[in-house]
DNA sequence: TCAATCACG
DNA sequence: ACGTACGTGATTGAA
C-alpha cells in the first residue's frame, strides 16, 4: 500500500487498485464476518481478550478482534455504527487516553521541555513543531505540525532517517536533519533511548513501570540487523508496556469500584488505550467521573494523564 | 502452512 | 554493506 500511495501519480489504474482492495477487506473481514458471530441466546458478538500473546504486556483480541474494528476511512465507519448499547435504557461511553505513550516518554525520560508542555495542557504535535523548526506556536502550519506528529510516532518506535524520509516523502537528508534538531530540544530523550539500550545489553531485558520485563535474546547478536530490531524493541517495549500496565490497573480499579457500588453498567472492551462500556443511563454521570478519575489516576507520573470521555448511540458516536 | 495484505492502537 | 518504525489478528490464495 504505501508503494501504491508513492506511485499514484504514475498510473490511474493505482487508485482503482487501492480502492478496490479497502472495500474487499471491508466486505470479508467485517461485514460479511460478523453479522455470522452474533451469538443467537444474547443476540450480541463475543471476543476473547488475550492475557499472554503480546510480548509489552498489551491484551490481544481474537475470535473475533475487536480492537481493529475500522474507523479511519468513511466507509469503514460504516461498521463502527453498527455497534450499539444493548437498549434504549444504556448508551456506549468510550474513554481514551490522550496521547499516553508520548506522556510516558515525557515521564520516564524526565524531560522538561515534553513535560512542561505537558502540564500546560498544549497541543504537543504543535509544540514539538514550534521547537524543532525554531518557529513561534501560532507560526506553525497544518504541514509543519503533521511532520511534528510524524516524528513524535517515529520515535518511539527507534525510527531511522531513512524512515522518516519515506513516511513523509522527503529526502534523507532532510530527515536527518529534523531528527537531529528533534534530539537536541529534548536531549533527555535521546539519553534515555541511548539508556535502555544500554540496560538492554547488560541484562538481556527492559522494564516497564510496573516491572514487567520484555526479554531481548538478540540485543547483543553480531547480525546488525537482527540486532536493530532488538534495539528498537528495547526503545520502544517500556513505553508500549507501560501503557499497558497502566490501562490494566484502571481497569481492575474501576471494576472494583463498579462493583463495590452496584453499577448495573458493564465494561465491555479494551482498545489499547480506550475502555468501552454499555452505560445505563441513569449512571452516566457517575459512571463518567468514576472513570475518568480511575484511568487518570491509576499511576503517578511526571505529568498528568488526562481521558476524553465520550457517549453516542454507536461506537462511532461515543468517539 | 506461509506470505501478502490491511484493519486497529 | 546491511536494512531501515512498534504491537496485534483475519482473510486470501499459492505452495
Amino acid at each position: 500500500e504505501d508503494i501504491l500511495l508513492k506511485l499514484q501519480d504514475r498510473h490511474e489504474i493505482i487508485k482503482d487498485i487501492l480502492n478496490y482492495r479497502q472495500f474487499n477487506k471491508l466486505k470479508s473481514t467485517y461485514v460479511d464476518a460478523l453479522p455470522k458471530l452474533v451469538n443467537p441466546d444474547t443476540g450480541k458478538i463475543h471476543t476473547s481478550f488475550n492475557q499472554a500473546v503480546a510480548a509489552t504486556g498489551r491484551l490481544s483480541s481474537n475470535n473475533p478482534n475487536l480492537q481493529n474494528i475500522p474507523i479511519r476511512s468513511a466507509d469503514g465507519r460504516e461498521v463502527r455504527k453498527a455497534f450499539i448499547p444493548r437498549s434504549d435504557e444504556y448508551t456506549l461511553l468510550a474513554a481514551d487516553y490522550s496521547q499516553v505513550e508520548l506522556r510516558i516518554i515525557a515521564s520516564l525520560a524526565k524531560d522538561e521541555n515534553m513535560i512542561a508542555d505537558f502540564k500546560a495542557g498544549q497541543d504537543i504535535h504543535a509544540t514539538t513543531a514550534a521547537r524543532v523548526f525554531g518557529v513561534k506556536l501560532e507560526d506553525v502550519t497544518r504541514d509543519l505540525r503533521s511532520q511534528a506528529k510524524a516524528v513524535n510516532f517515529g520515535i518511539i518506535y527507534g525510527q531511522s532517517a531513512f524512515g522518516l524520509s519515506q513516511q513523509l516523502n522527503i529526502k534523507r537528508g532532510e530527515a536527518k536533519e529534523i531528527i537531529d534538531a528533534y534530539f537536541e530540544k529534548y536531549a533527555s530523550i535521546k539519553n534515555y533511548m541511548d539508556e535502555q539500550i544500554t540496560l538492554a545489553k547488560e541484562n538481556e531485558y527492559v522494564s516497564t513501570i510496573l516491572g514487567r520485563k520484555r526479554h531481548l535474546a538478540d540485543i547483543n547478536s553480531r547480525n546488525a540487523i537482527v540486532r536493530g530490531f532488538a534495539e528498537r524493541n528495547a526503545i520502544n517495549a517500556p513505553i508500549q508496556g507501560s501503557a499497558a500496565d497502566i490501562i490494566k490497573k484502571a481497569m481492575i480499579d474501576i471494576l472494583a469500584a463498579m462493583k463495590a457500588e452496584g453499577f448495573e453498567s458493564r465494561m465491555l472492551l479494551q482498545v489499547h488505550d480506550e475502555l468501552v462500556f454499555d452505560a445505563k443511563k441513569t449512571e452516566i454521570e457517575k459512571l463518567s467521573k468514576l472513570v475518568k478519575e480511575k484511568m487518570e489516576q491509576a499511576v503517578r507520573l511526571e505529568v498528568p494523564l488526562d481521558v476524553e470521555i465520550g457517549m453516542g448511540n454507536t461506537w462511532l458516536e461515543a468517539h
